[in-house]
DNA sequence: AAGAAACAATATATATATAAACAATATATA
DNA sequence: TATATATTGTTTATATATATATTGTTTCTT
């Protein structure tokens, strides 16, 4: 169903770009909300999931990883990460613990009682993502990513305009 | 570039759904961090220039939109529209009148301030736009929308679960 | 017409996001 | 080695999101 039907819209959007760029922000947030009905009943946001999966998989569950860390792989300025942690460490789903070789760093880990949440809960999440993406064949899957991919690259892509105020600067 | 060597995860993701819907809400994002970036000397935010431009163009500029139109054209709820306008009338960008015909209705309409700032920007705007996505050809623009849809269409589809649990309240 | 149900906006509470500024610590470099 | 620079986490301020509850108003049902 189409962007402009969905949200009522009464004249089509005039540049194909931005639909596709609206229909890219548009799922996501679907699937952000849909995400967070469904971890509701565990007692967890959809970003708080997020981290807890990263403590899992993307460390030795012991080893844990530092806030700075958490923050580069979530997206989510350490700013946020303060407060975040705050909350978690409050529900005994993670402990921080200070870093032995930095004494900046905080070492953030999975605590047990987060532990077997996360077990219980990541099962059920896999199911219901798979279910959610057959829309798309796999190969389909790999083209969609493919192309986002390809539209971050040209995110970040400085314009002439940015190039001349830097240079403006160094000079 | 790959999401994991961007967020520097140490393992590759284990399903490909999940990397396929990470994407999406990574690239979305990023998306609109950058439009921030963008809007954000023009004293607007996103959520802000999005409003305007609805607006602008979903409605004759003076008839306006209800809150409730607004809010469902935009994804945001009822009870977040009403700061959201808050704020933007307190910098005249926009004002609220009461519809004619239903006393509980605010209709938002665009004040002078507000559309000559919209028509400064949007110009830039759909520029913007249509360099960043020009990553992909028009015809692989019009397959992402349709992949985006698919998707869409099956985060609301129900579990047999939801189902029964509805059956059962019914009953 | 009276009551029930639906709807529009608001208020409140909690959880992200983002930027900006800061203190403590670490690293680079002259 | 002394100093400049960068990094880590925190705090503060502002702007969204979401759920829930409430007040007025409208519409539907009977």
């Amino acid at each position: 169903m189409s962007l402009e039907y969905e949200l009522r819209f009464k004249k089509p959007l005039a540049m194909l770009a931005h639909e596709a760029l609206l229909n890219t922000y548009y799922t996501a947030s679907c699937l952000r909300k849909k995400a967070g009905d469904f971890l509701r009943p565990f007692g967890l946001t959809d970003v708080q999931f997020n981290l807890m999966m990263l403590l899992q998989h993307q460390s030795g569950t012991r080893e844990g990883l530092s806030q700075a860390q958490l923050s580069n792989m979530m997206l989510v300025n350490r700013a946020n990460i303060t407060s975040l942690i705050d909350r978690m460490e409050k529900a005994d789903f993670v402990i921080r613990t200070p870093a032995p070789s930095d004494r900046r760093s905080n070492i953030v880990k999975l605590t047990s009682r987060g532990k077997r949440l996360l077990d219980q809960i990541e099962p059920l999440y896999a199911k219901e993502v798979k279910r959610i993406m057959a829309a798309l064949k796999q190969a389909e899957q790999k083209i969609l990513i493919a192309m986002l991919e390809k539209i971050r690259s040209n995110i970040t892509e400085q314009s002439a305009q940015q190039v001349r105020d830097l240079s403006a600067v160094r000079v």
